[in-house]
DNA sequence: CTCAGTGTTCAGTG
DNA sequence: TCACTGAACACTGA
């Protein structure tokens, strides 16, 4: 869900829609204060409202609105965060991906708010935009200066930006005691990494989640670093359409329950719990 | 009814 | 102090 890719495409529609437009209206919902950790629905709305929107910046899972005024709005989209779009007319629709929720009957009230709603922006040419969260994990805060204060200035590389070289990499995966899966999921190193593509990762790369990052020879950082950024890079040239991830990635069977899910090629799929993440993997091929 | 789970943070342990 | 583990968070649906 929320990785990287799915983030990315999202940032990408959000500058698409949203560039040189300005904020008309910021209808917070009222019993969500958590969303905007300190912030009041109503500090929300007077910060926002009336500034226009220069660009949408991403770093990891975190993306914000640059405006031509701060404070910023950072956005994470947690486990069930998303962000949806509707025209002047029509209905909101999903920024990515596929329906993961039976979307409750819409009465005249839900049609301005779409179902898990917590946040609406109107925009100065009509546009809606509305961040949804069910399990309510994802945050939004406003930030002066989203590179330079945590969490964000607390994440390591990004695939995307600034991923390093297979040494640099390779120096820093082999001081670490813990298994594979944990590592890739440190955003203090692998920014924007999450459990379906650590486990893509790992499973393309031939290496088993359980090998411990001080076991790893530089030839299989090298080869994890290129694997990451082809499995990065390929989820977000298709925009996280999961339709289009190719037929030969263990993406497609992962979340299913059935314990004998293989893989295209016929390799048997285990499932187990590693560093208390669900991992999905393959022994015959992970070594 | 019980329980797992896409992510992050924080308390506890070694 | 560092590094790591596991629980908690809120909610849905299997």
């Amino acid at each position: 869900m929320p990785e990287l890719p799915e983030v990315e495409a999202t940032r990408l529609i959000l500058e698409k829609k949203l560039k040189g437009l300005r904020i008309t209206e910021v209808t917070p919902d009222r019993d969500d204060h958590i969303v905007f950790d300190q912030a009041s629905p109503e500090e929300v709305s007077a910060a926002l409202e009336g500034a226009r929107v220069r660009k949408v910046v991403r770093r990891g899972k975190y993306f914000w609105i640059e405006l031509d005024r701060k404070p910023w709005p950072v956005f994470h989209l947690g486990m069930t965060g998303h962000i949806e779009i509707r025209g002047k007319t029509g209905r909101f629709k999903k920024a990515w991906g596929e329906k993961l929720w039976n979307e409750p009957k819409r009465d005249d009230f839900s049609e301005r708010f779409p179902p898990f709603c917590r946040l609406r922006f109107a925009m100065s040419d009509g546009t809606e935009i509305a961040f949804t969260d069910p399990r309510r994990f994802g945050r939004i805060r406003l930030v002066e200066l989203p590179l330079e204060e945590p969490p964000i200035s607390k994440l390591g590389f990004d695939p995307l930006i600034d991923f390093p070289a297979a040494k640099e990499l390779y120096e820093l995966v082999r001081k670490r005691r813990a298994p594979l899966k944990s590592i890739l999921l440190d955003q203090s190193i692998f920014a924007g990494v999450g459990n379906w593509i650590a486990d893509e990762v790992l499973y393309h790369s031939k290496l088993s989640p359980h090998r411990l990052g001080t076991s790893l020879s530089p030839k299989e950082v090298a080869q994890l670093r290129l694997k990451l950024l082809h499995v990065v890079e390929k989820a977000v040239h298709v925009r996280a359409d999961y339709n289009s991830y190719p037929k030969t990635w263990i993406f497609h069977r992962r979340w299913g329950k059935d314990a004998d899910a293989i893989t295209a090629r016929g390799e048997r799929i285990v499932h187990e719990t590693i560093g208390g993440r669900t991992t999905a993997w393959v022994p015959a091929v992970q070594k």
